[in-house]
DNA sequence: TATGAATGAGAGTTCATTCAT
DNA sequence: AATGAATGAACTCTCATTCAT
């Protein structure tokens, strides 16, 4: 299953080089999603894109890092997107409790729709991958997801809306599960999504409570 | 920080051929903690244990996947003895919220104990390798443990300990949860574990409770 | 003794790559003639065509497999050619009995004029290597062949040129004559290939003649 | 279908030795047979022969040439002793023709026999192993049978028992025959043996008649 | 914008053999 | 009469990358 991989042109990239490009991150991506980061070589890729040669890979990106690098900042504007569209209009700022509640809703809701998109995510920071210098640039992402939870609990607790627990290993908590639902998709396509979501959203309800 | 791995010489192998065993093993351990899965060649190995050729691993061992079966069910060992050992006296077996905390507890002070036994676990669950043949083992493995969690939440709440919740989904957020603590001390060995611990603990014994 | 292989690039591959696929095939063939197929290797190879290293065989071929049905096709396209060169004004349809003969007479002067290409359909079919999946190849080519002859001596049966035989293993026979003037060839290169051809000949006509 | 090879303790040998020997040989016999002599390596003779290393090969032959002395001069003893036995009050010594007949009839008899025998003669023939000493053995073994041949054949023409044609090229195509029968065999063990060697003394007898 | 041709490094695996005891 | 332990050499194959044009 092909993401579609939008290719606005960016400063400097003409028209070609730039659909080039997104088709190949979009291959990537389907590739990483079918065969895990491990196995997905630029062979594979070049299969995958229907592409004569990987030749053409190594003269879009200068590195396997650039590419993954793309691959990466795409997959986060796809989620970005997708974050921002569903969030028009459906929360208010204030309610803390709604904004924990929307927030696995929202990620398990992306689950369904980008499941490939949701694994590339996993399989690139489970991989860490030194010498390819892109290495760093997962953690660095996920932390700003985690750290941006973490500040909305701690915000929450000082507005009285939850009770009292360490926000930062609550919103790890949050994430593991989160991703947790992700593996447990991949094993299995027809999970029950929907109820996942609020069960989970109903677990972290009762323990962010404020009152004991 | 090479594991000390037993070596009673199973049936059929000298005293030797355990020992070396043992020791490509413990070195494999260590290379895996260290470098990951995808980066443990039969090369790195062979520099972790300072041996002469890459060819004696071939020699006590069949396959990679061989070397690899061996490992996991090392790890396995050490993981049992190291939790039965822990259990002896400490557990009430009627007492299913204890049951719940000693459980958290249980695998925090495991991942203090053997912090690479633990990351050869995540490593080797997560790098599904298909060509190695071992590939399923560990799910399997893994997901007995997370079984057992579930059966013994489900018995806790027939019994009223436990609130309601769908006990399978709990247990997966509680291994989530525990696995992303050995990922952050991955990141950072000086991570307070005791903290994390009972802060995980209480989280969960919140969620689960039995009145509202 | 290279073998001068044609390199009209087939569809899809340019001078360069073709000349270099000719190159390689060629010195495959050789090497199979000087040493047989069970040890050539990709390394004697590279030394027979000059090649700086066995890396680049691996580029222009998939597989060792794929490189030996190149050879084999390679091999059959000059018995082909050969053959129809030959052929040309040489037979009369219709006389069955100058059909064998020429057959015969065809089959030693090939041996004569590529003795390497024979020793490659030999090794080929002897060495039956089920792990490189070339290995059904041969013997189906080789039993087209035989099938014609058979088909062709049924046929003058029929029409009364032969007396009262087997054709299938009047046809094995007169294959195998062959094969073992090559095996001669092969220990003594001065054979007189001229005499094996008419003897054989004379002892074929004989005993397929008509009348008792 | 393990060839029960016969153990008298050589010189110098003790009976275990004998028999160890022996069933190694067996058992190489055997793995010729079904693999074919490229495959044939101490690891799939250990197998075979249920040995618990191929160290205990290297033990009682001095080399894999060694081993496969061994193993030629084990199956020509079989022949040998085959032959002997079967023409035991059977040929008339002056009888030439019914001297060729029963020479194809012994040996397509015998290739019904013991057919692995026959592959181990025929895979060793063809696999010329320079490296491994004992190369040239075989093709003086079966120069000596087809020499006989010729000689019996030269003999008879002198006689006036056969016509004209040359011995040795007779000798070749007779030989070559026989072993085609085993080539088929091989590949289907169904064949109805009797009708071939009937069909093929019928042959030579033909093509080797006195008048014309 | 693309590609043809080549490459060095490294992977795991199999091989027959040898040094001990 | 046997075995435990080890070994060097060779094998095919895959990898990402580079030098040309």
């Amino acid at each position: 299953m092909q993401v579609n991989v939008d290719h606005q042109p960016e400063f400097g990239l003409s028209v070609t080089e730039a659909a080039r490009r997104a088709q190949i991150i979009g291959a990537t991506i389907a590739t990483i999603g079918e065969l895990g980061y491990a196995k997905t070589s630029f062979a594979r890729i070049k299969e995958k894109a229907g592409l004569s040669s990987t030749r053409i890979i190594s003269y879009h990106f200068t590195n396997k890092a650039g590419l993954m690098q793309a691959v990466l900042s795409t997959v986060s504007d796809i989620k970005e997107r997708f974050l921002t569209e569903r969030a028009a209009g459906h929360t208010d700022p204030a309610d803390r409790r709604g904004m924990l509640r929307e927030y696995i809703a929202a990620e398990v809701a992306f689950l369904g729709a980008y499941p490939e998109c949701v694994r590339v995510f996993l399989e690139m920071g489970a991989a860490g991958d030194d010498k390819d210098g892109w290495a760093m640039a997962k953690p660095v992402v996920e932390q700003l997801r985690v750290g941006q939870l973490t500040r909305q609990l701690t915000q929450g607790q000082r507005e009285g809306a939850f009770g009292e627990f360490s926000p930062a290993i609550m919103a790890m908590a949050i994430r593991q599960a989160v991703d947790g639902v992700a593996a447990q998709l991949a094993a299995n396509p027809e999970l029950d999504l929907e109820r996942y979501g609020t069960e989970l959203a109903d677990l972290f309800e009762r323990t962010t409570r404020a009152s004991a």
